[in-house]
DNA sequence: CGACCATGCGCCCTCTGCTGGCTGTTC
DNA sequence: AGAACAGCCAGCAGAGGGCGCATGGTCG
């Protein structure tokens, strides 16, 4: 505020007020000068209690109300304060004569506090009026016709015209003023505290003027004030017929917020959000609130008083329209608030408000951390958890943490849930656990592709992924690859591959150690591992009626066919290899059994004899059985 | 001045849908 | 073995519903 702004005043201030609220001053409680005391009592909570009662809001365009209070200085305290005397040169354009008796008395004194530091900001003015001259119950209403650089000031009411003289025309005060003399005695030696209300609007348009009503309040308006009970002072009755600027309803404009009101009383109320004046304590909790309506609604909420009731269901409401609009969300179903673009409709304004955002894009909320914004609050508060890592949501079960509430539900639901539902595709019969699931399986599986995807194995072409990829299932158990030397055929192209190598004598894959070839990288990637990986531990499986082992499954399966044929009978519905282990090389005997060896395929001691097996592991192998093999 | 009502803001919630990492299966 | 794939899963954001509460307008 300004008044925060303005270099310490002086005591004088203080003296002044200590004065005005001192309950049954007569001179205070006549008409003519009248008090906001509900403003003051908002701005005493911000400001310095020295200081200026001024309130300024900018309001609308350029519309301010300035509120006033005339105090009385000396020169001296003017110029400790760093303040100074308005100039008053003459003006041609209001020509007032000074009654020489009053030579001795300060023109009516309007001090510039300081200038504008903004453009948005407003004069912050304090009128010193010599009641000797005009007495604040004749000053009734002034207007000041202010320009950039000079004011002019025309007088509304006659009964300023003398006194008023030759300061019908006010410029900035200018350091060499600063001198000029005060009346003996200075202006108002009681101390007495004016207050004026000052207006400032805008002149016609298009000119660069400014209008300042200075004015009383009028018997209406003092009434509008609020009461006087703080400081005891009664409301003023007056004689004088209510006085008002013609044409221009008063407006009430909050210095602190963007607030105004044509009435007092409300402005009044307004202004006690301003302030931290709380007399109101709930008993239970000593929080102390402003009025006796929010102590009660709090009160309400400790003793679970919800006085209304809604007549459709067992809600109830501290207020009225918590009701009301409970109802309408639940049973009435009005909406109000249309959307002037699509069909939504809303309860609330403010959902409605929420929702044109989603038409406009507009996204208020930035978070400070990333290029993110968000259309409303939560939305934003949600994100932060982003970079906080924050996990508010546990589930009770297992414990797990989430940044969501509701991923914790679909945790809870489909982790620790019976008779979690799940989401059947309608084209294929997928069963998929989740619905968004659901919508990738059938955007990727069942979307119709204008582009023809041809089978890998015929020239069979689909527009659907998922056909295509039944249709290559038929496919599945054709050896489809053709030896075109050989009657050979096989299931894989890579078998077939290696197949023809066969028949060109080609060995591509070598080793680097013993020097050995091999017509398949798998046949390679075997002899190392058998032959150069010292940590090799080999797959042994064991017969478990004579304990016999076999390095490869099939190998055990064509034994058990011979060794436990009723076993084999009921292994035969079985799957799976039950009796696998793994025996390190140093295990021997076990290991040692040659004759549970498949001849010739594999051996584990290194040396000679082991070449012409490891040469028949090359030679004698179908590629299925090294594949096989390998899987195992 | 209090009471009542309307309004607006903020908060929290649910539902919804997309995304990308993970994992098991298939080829 | 390894690539491709499809479902699982958590993270995250959009949209909207519902309510608590503060505040303003009006009236008696």
């Amino acid at each position: 505020m300004a008044a925060a702004e303005v270099p310490v005043p002086s005591e004088h201030f203080t003296q002044i007020k200590e004065q005005k609220l001192k309950p049954g001053d007569p001179e205070k409680e006549e008409g003519g000068v009248q008090r906001m005391e509900t403003q003051e009592g908002a701005v005493e909570a911000e400001a310095e209690p020295c200081q200026l009662q001024e309130i300024r809001v900018p309001v609308e365009s350029d519309r301010r109300i300035l509120t006033l209070q005339a105090v009385h200085l000396t020169s001296q305290e003017v110029h400790l304060q760093g303040l100074g005397w308005l100039s008053v040169p003459h003006t041609e354009e209001f020509p007032v004569m000074m009654p020489q008796a009053e030579s001795l008395l300060p023109l009516p004194s309007v001090l510039w506090l300081e200038q504008e530091p903004q453009p948005s900001l407003q004069h912050c003015v304090a009128i010193s009026i010599p009641e000797a001259l005009f007495p604040p119950e004749e000053v009734e209403l002034m207007h000041f016709h202010l320009l950039r650089d000079s004011v002019q000031v025309a007088e509304e009411d006659q009964k300023l015209t003398p006194n008023l003289g030759e300061s019908t025309a006010l410029t900035k005060f200018e350091d060499n003023e600063k001198d000029q003399p005060l009346p003996e005695g200075g202006p108002d030696e009681e101390g007495k505290e004016r207050f004026l209300f000052v207006e400032e609007t805008p002149e016609d348009e298009g000119k660069d003027e400014l209008v300042v009503t200075i004015s009383h309040l009028s018997l209406e308006e003092q009434r509008d004030q609020p009461a006087p009970k703080q400081t005891g002072v009664p409301e003023a009755e007056t004689t004088e017929p209510p006085q008002k600027p013609k044409g221009k309803p008063r407006t009430f404009h909050c210095e602190a917020c963007q607030f105004s009101s044509s009435k007092s009383s409300t402005f009044t109320r307004h202004m006690k959000i301003h302030s931290d004046e709380r007399p109101h304590l709930c008993h239970l909790c000593l929080k102390a609130f402003r009025t006796v309506t929010l102590l009660r609604n709090h009160v309400n909420t400790h003793t679970g008083t919800r006085p209304y009731k809604c007549g459709d269901c067992d809600m109830a409401f501290v207020t009225s329209g918590e009701r009301v609009r409970h109802r309408r969300y639940k049973h009435t179903h009005e909406k109000p608030f249309r959307c002037s673009m699509c069909k939504y409709a809303s309860v609330e304004a403010s959902k409605l408000k929420r929702h044109i955002r989603s038409h406009t894009g507009e996204r208020p909320f930035q978070c400070c951390q990333c290029a993110y914004a968000s259309k409303d609050t939560y939305k934003l508060k949600r994100h932060m958890r982003t970079h906080s890592g924050e996990k508010p949501y546990e589930c009770p079960t297992c414990h797990a943490r989430f940044t969501q509430s509701g991923t914790m539900k679909i945790h809870v639901a489909q982790k620790h849930g019976e008779n979690v539902p799940k989401h059947e595709c309608p084209h294929c019969a997928t069963i998929i656990a989740r619905k968004s699931d659901l919508r990738v399986h059938l955007r990727n599986l069942h979307t119709h592709s204008p582009v023809e995807v041809k089978c890998r194995y015929c020239p069979a072409g689909f527009h659907e992924r998922y056909a295509l990829i039944q249709h290559q299932r038929t496919h599945k158990n054709e050896k489809k690859f053709k030896c075109k030397q050989c009657d050979y055929s096989c299931k894989q192209e890579r078998c077939l591959t290696a197949h023809v190598r066969t028949h060109t004598g080609e060995k591509p894959f070598s080793c680097l150690d013993c020097n050995k070839h091999f017509r398949q990288k798998q046949l390679l990637t075997v002899h190392l591992r058998k032959y150069h990986d010292p940590t090799f531990v080999p797959v042994v499986h064991l017969c478990l009626k004579c304990g016999k082992s076999f390095s490869r499954w099939s190998n055990l399966q064509r034994h058990k066919k011979k060794c436990d044929p009723e076993h084999e009978k009921l292994a035969t519905s079985k799957k799976g290899k039950p009796e696998l282990r793994r025996q390190s090389i140093e295990e021997g005997p076990a290991w040692g059994n040659e004759e549970a060896w498949c001849p010739g395929e594999l051996t584990l001691s290194h040396g000679g004899e082991n070449r012409a097996r490891s040469e028949s592991l090359d030679e004698g192998l179908t590629c299925e059985m090294i594949f096989d093999m390998m899987d195992k």
